[in-house]
DNA sequence: CGCATCGATGAGAGCGGTCCCACCCCGGAG
DNA sequence: CTCCGGGGTGGGACCGCTCTCATCGATGCG
């Protein structure tokens, strides 16, 4: 306690260099605090020659504001959080998450703007992460992976914090902004180009039946299939892990005879299906064709190479970012979501 | 600006309901501010009446700190940086880096610490993560991924900001804390192993050497070959992708007859292995055995399964995350590093 | 030549906490 | 009975910043 006193005060630690103040700045440009001030934000109203004392004072002392000073009067933090309402490595190793970090990554690195990782638990926790968000210690939010029952949605809603959600939400009291590839879409054309090549017994791997995705997906495939007279009978649910892939190409096997084709609603899936078609000997894509959905690194390394349909995650959380700095500045006209098309990328296994 | 005004001023917006504050606890509690802040941070020196009293204001008002207030009282921040020197995907996807992640805030669940993600940019980006790491805009900092010329290393040393590197770094001005695997031993028992299942010319496929687990992998792999007497000169470096694993097998193959076996640096580079051996018709194990490293998911699901050397990242991380937290508190009595032990993973590729 | 205008500036009041300190009241010791 | 000690309490000074407001000189205009 006292080795820590403030210039202000009388001594300091010698070892521990304090972080310098607009104080200091300022007295070393020779003008005032408030002109200081001005002069790093934006500088209205200021001089070129206070403007050029500040500048210098800044860069010989290395100054940066401080952000609890700054937030604590501005009632902005510059910070947004990631909220990934799952715990376990499920969401964290999927690249579809490495992705989303990345376009938010990118979408913020012009800004001061810090990405504050929330890893949202299930019971009390999730309490907290509610509590937080509400509370004002982020200025916006990005939310991935939401689940139906996550109550992030609602939790949300009532904070009218600036929000995007990456992956369409659940309904909500209010509409929330959000960005989504065509997953119904998607599904639909994947299947179709199992159609086109032949298939005719085309089971799906589906995605968690509590997330759009998984839902959107599996309505797509079944759509294609009526439309083309086929059956749509087997499904089997995963949860877009490769292991889940695996377990539900099994029970496909087991319990629907003659099936040529298989839509996972994931690459992830579509690899752990893979393996299973490999190691019973089935050749792909000469006997069973697959296609995933993703496209994110996976798909190539697979064997065969995975014929997927393309889900620009990057591209898609750029954009989310970018969205919730709108509504952050509250420059936002239209709260409609914006979707993105999922192309076939046609490679060997299918 | 007019529409927000705090509850000591006179109006406030409608529709956005403002934050407790400490002041408000207090008074529907009948305590003073004081007693209050002292009830709520451990409640020394609290009678039990003040202490409800308080507990319920808090309850019924959904109150929580404003961390930018406390933090510029306390010089304390409550969050720490996860920096990552890289921007692209090539860290981001690994697994090795969600790992971190799941390891990292299963340390901080139980604190009020919130996890920063540093994605840490080259050249002038960089110097704003110093600067930012430098001002005490955080309590700590964990690295992973540390590259030798990232500079991250002696920024971090002369700052004295609380930090442990998941991997070990390179020299710094002082020693700097870490927890890391056994990569040298890791890499002599994966080649030990190839040796032990009849292999006699044995490549591998390097991590990049400018990262200690690159260059300490390596130095396994030759010692063991030194100790067997056998060829170490089937080397090709990659950078830990599965990319860079296939082009790498490629140029091995190329370059070096009558390989048997290879030991690739990561999981991920040995799966982009795999894909170009199954392509060019040999076997695995038949014809080459292959071993990988880190044993996170990705392992299983190659074809065939990959024999590797396990990692326990999430274990490492939290331990990072622990030992973190004592330097923060002041508690660390020894910077000796945390080593874990690599084994070898049996699975069907060796 | 006096007055309104405007750009540039500094003084000062907070933002919401923490924590030092003075104070009060009680019990036990002298 | 007085004095001391200490648990419990409230007052108030900050932390470093932003922002309003008053001030002031220079300018434009009637």
């Amino acid at each position: 306690m006292t080795a820590d006193l403030r210039p202000g005060g009388t001594l300091s630690a010698p070892g521990v260099p304090h972080a310098p103040t607009l104080e200091e700045v300022a007295e070393r440009a020779g003008v005032s605090r408030s002109t200081a001030s001005r002069a790093i934000n934006g500088g209205l109203k200021v001089s070129p020659e206070a403007q050029a004392a500040v500048d210098a004072a800044v860069a010989e002392l290395g100054y940066t504001p401080n952000r609890a000073a700054r937030s604590l009067v501005t009632r902005r933090t510059d910070s947004v959080a990631l909220v990934v309402p799952e715990p376990d490595e499920k969401v964290l190793t999927d690249p579809y998450f490495a992705g989303t970090l990345q376009g938010l990554s990118a979408a913020f690195v012009q800004t001061e703007i810090q990405l504050i990782l929330l890893i949202a638990r299930k019971g009390e926790e999730a309490q907290r992460t509610g509590r937080y968000l509400r509370n004002g210690h982020v200025d916006g939010a990005v939310i991935v992976s939401h689940h139906r029952d996550d109550a992030l949605d609602s939790v949300l809603a009532e904070s009218r914090l600036p929000c995007v959600f990456v992956g369409r939400p659940w309904s909500a009291p209010r509409p929330m902004q959000y960005v989504d590839v065509n997953n119904y879409l998607g599904g639909r054309r994947a299947t179709e180009h199992l159609i086109a090549r032949g298939c005719r017994t085309i089971a799906t791997i589906a995605g968690p039946l509590d997330m759009a995705a998984g839902v959107d997906r599996l309505a797509g495939w079944r759509q294609a299939l009526q439309d083309a007279r086929l059956s749509d009978e087997a499904m089997v649910r995963g949860d877009f892990t490769s292991a889940s892939g695996a377990a539900a190409m099994e029970r496909l096997l087991e319990a629907h005879a003659g099936i040529d084709g298989v839509f996972a609603a994931s690459d992830l899936m579509a690899a752990g299906a893979l393996s299973v078609l490999a190691k019973r000997g089935l050749s792909v894509p000469g006997d069973i064709k697959v296609i995933g959905f993703d496209d994110l690194g996976v798909a190539a390394s697979t064997a065969p190479p995975l014929t997927t349909m393309s889900n620009p995650v990057v591209e898609m959380s750029r954009v989310a970012g970018e969205l919730l700095l709108e509504q952050i500045a509250g420059q936002t006209t239209s709260f409609e979501p914006r979707i993105f098309g999922a192309e076939v990328v046609v490679r060997e296994s299918a």
